[in-house]
DNA sequence: GTTAGCACTCGACCTCGTTGAGTGCTAATT
DNA sequence: AATTAGCACTCAACGAGGTCGAGTGCTAAC
């Protein structure tokens, strides 16, 4: 059966009216309400036909029509209207980038909050992996009497900061010299390559205060160890108590528990690094609980350094059009910004 | 009319019956259930009297009775049976604590998700300010030949990062100097001492690279604002799905809210300073909005500094004496901790 | 190929009677 | 005087039955 323009036309009615209205729609109310110049005993055949094609389905016998996934697929990929960001969107997005810019890993989670009031979605957002960058530079700043900081800087501008404990914590020149050795000794060495033969070597080289290096190596395994597995957080998640696809609540607290699952929305947001943004829809995404929504995904690079993934969640039916600009704004501005930054 | 023994223990069954099921509870049940030794008549004209002295009351004519806020207050005021947290819970909480001790200010909000875990409330937790405290160190770290890291050490040994971008980044030597120069200035001074008339004298006593310089002190001052009002964080809201008074999903949406206002919150967890654990039962609160629910908060200082504030927040009919010993539990292991790890 | 007409389906909603848990009151019992 | 048994009464919850309306598919006419 061939897929014509005035099917298309139909069904494009259909998935319109039900991202409004969330109820099976009839071929009347098509008729009445999309003036297509048909009747709505035409317009009831050719959604005989469109259902038989997958692209609808009555979720009861006497119901109107629903889109399918694969009908949700046709409308992404060639019937939907992509749109620019509104300047009142735009605006505000750019202002959450760039109050948020001297504190790079905590941007993205608060561009995902800001996302999550403009979509009203939930929204999913994992952090760059520290284990995939390299050191910049160690700092090691004095506290008090039992404790010092030791700052790591990334070479994406993430710095991390951890309180180490001692009996005895050396001074402050010592901490300086300490850390210049550190700095000598580790410049650009990706964090994986830090390990206990790395630590003995090194302790020996610089020959006092061992007890202070020792701590001080043990802490950047640990943050390498505790950044090793991707950190993942959601913004936003009460946003989907508002559609009413999710206003059983037995359904809701499924789709709470889904997004407190941390190895799942790491396979959702996936591993790939495709610069492009992705759309996702309902059972396209293979994972069960996830299966009655939509997911519009995109990775985040700055000068080729990764800035994590963020991930759009809502609804099939959903606003699609607005998700994908929202994302793409956030590229862009991200992007400038950071162009603005580094002063070229 | 005299609250007598038989009165408190009628109603000590029906607050304990409540807490279980939610469910309005009648005279045959507790007569039945409860062995006290009366006929379901006695307990009806006990029940009478205790709803006169409004320690419980009639949803609807024909149902049971629940208590009222006056009678939960008793309870937890006179009957709640203290207990201690079980092995489990303690060694869950101190794991949680010693995990984090290395951020401070990171530690609260992990505390917070492990007492939503244990109690299956939702958690608000409020940082300790800044602007009490007073600067230990201040250390800049060169990051790139665009920006470089000012950190920031407060004597309660929360440590803020805070990127600065400049055209003209100094050379390590310089922010070390840098460094050691604006600690000397600064050392022992309140956030809130830092103004502009002070960035002018110390630039010129400075006398060089004085653009970094007012960057840093700016900075300052911006972390200062930031933390200026008070962090507030949630754990566990979603929690509150899982209690039947919150099955009506327009309450759930409205708690949900609620639990996102930030002036709130903060009015909520309050500003006394008290160290003992406070228990604030219904409209005891003051705000309509959570006159459903009860609230057990503490405020943690240790050694005098304030750690800042957690509230579990549950129904009225929440597990009194699990919060309070978790709490308890909190406190108990957080000085523990610390006292270990100043080694005295 | 399109449309009007019609029988049919089925969820949503309303009404109404039944059930059962609960009360308060009164009179009998201890 | 306190307690209890008994009874009439109330009311939410539940289920059965009925109506309504939006929707369909099919057939015959245009």
């Amino acid at each position: 059966m061939l897929l014509n323009d005035r099917k298309i036309r139909i069904l494009e009615a259909i998935i319109n009216d039900y991202i409004l209205t969330a109820e099976p729609i009839g071929s009347r109310t098509i008729a009445k309400k999309y003036g297509l110049g048909i009747s709505s005993a035409t317009i009831r055949n050719e959604m005989s036909d469109l259902e038989d094609m997958g692209f609808i389905i009555q979720p009861h016998a006497s119901a109107g029509r629903v889109p399918t996934d694969k009908g949700y697929r046709l409308y992404v990929d060639r019937l939907m209207r992509r749109r620019e960001l509104t300047d009142e969107e735009a605006r505000f997005l750019q202002s959450v980038i760039a109050n948020n810019i001297n504190q790079i890993d905590y941007m993205m989670q608060e561009t995902a909050r800001a996302i999550a009031v403009l979509t009203k979605c939930a929204i999913v957002v994992s952090e760059p992996q520290v284990k995939k960058t390299t050191i910049k530079h160690i700092q090691l700043v004095p506290v008090d009497e039992q404790a010092f900081v030791m700052v790591l800087v990334t070479d994406s501008k993430v710095v991390k900061n951890h309180l180490i404990y001692l009996d005895q914590v050396p001074d402050e020149q010592a901490l300086a010299r300490m850390s210049a050795f550190i700095n000598e000794s580790l410049r650009e060495l990706c964090v994986e390559d830090i390990d206990s033969s790395l630590a003995k070597k090194l302790a020996s080289q610089f020959g006092h205060e061992e007890d202070a290096l020792y701590a001080v190596l043990n802490a950047i395994a640990a943050v390498m160890q505790s950044e090793d597995d991707v950190q993942i957080y959601t913004s936003g998640v009460r946003n989907i108590l508002s559609f009413p696809e999710f206003s059983d609540l037995e359904k809701a607290k499924a789709m709470f528990k889904a997004l407190e699952e941390k190895d799942m929305l790491i396979t959702l947001l996936g591993k790939n690094s495709s610069e492009k943004i992705q759309v996702v829809i309902g059972s396209e995404n293979n994972l069960e609980l996830l299966e009655d929504c939509s997911v519009i995904k995109a990775n985040y690079h700055v000068s080729g350094q990764n800035f994590g993934s963020i991930g759009i969640i809502g609804p099939k039916r959903m606003d699609y059009s607005q998700a994908v600009a929202v994302l793409n704004g956030i590229l862009k501005h991200l992007s400038a910004v950071i162009k603005a930054l580094s002063g070229k």
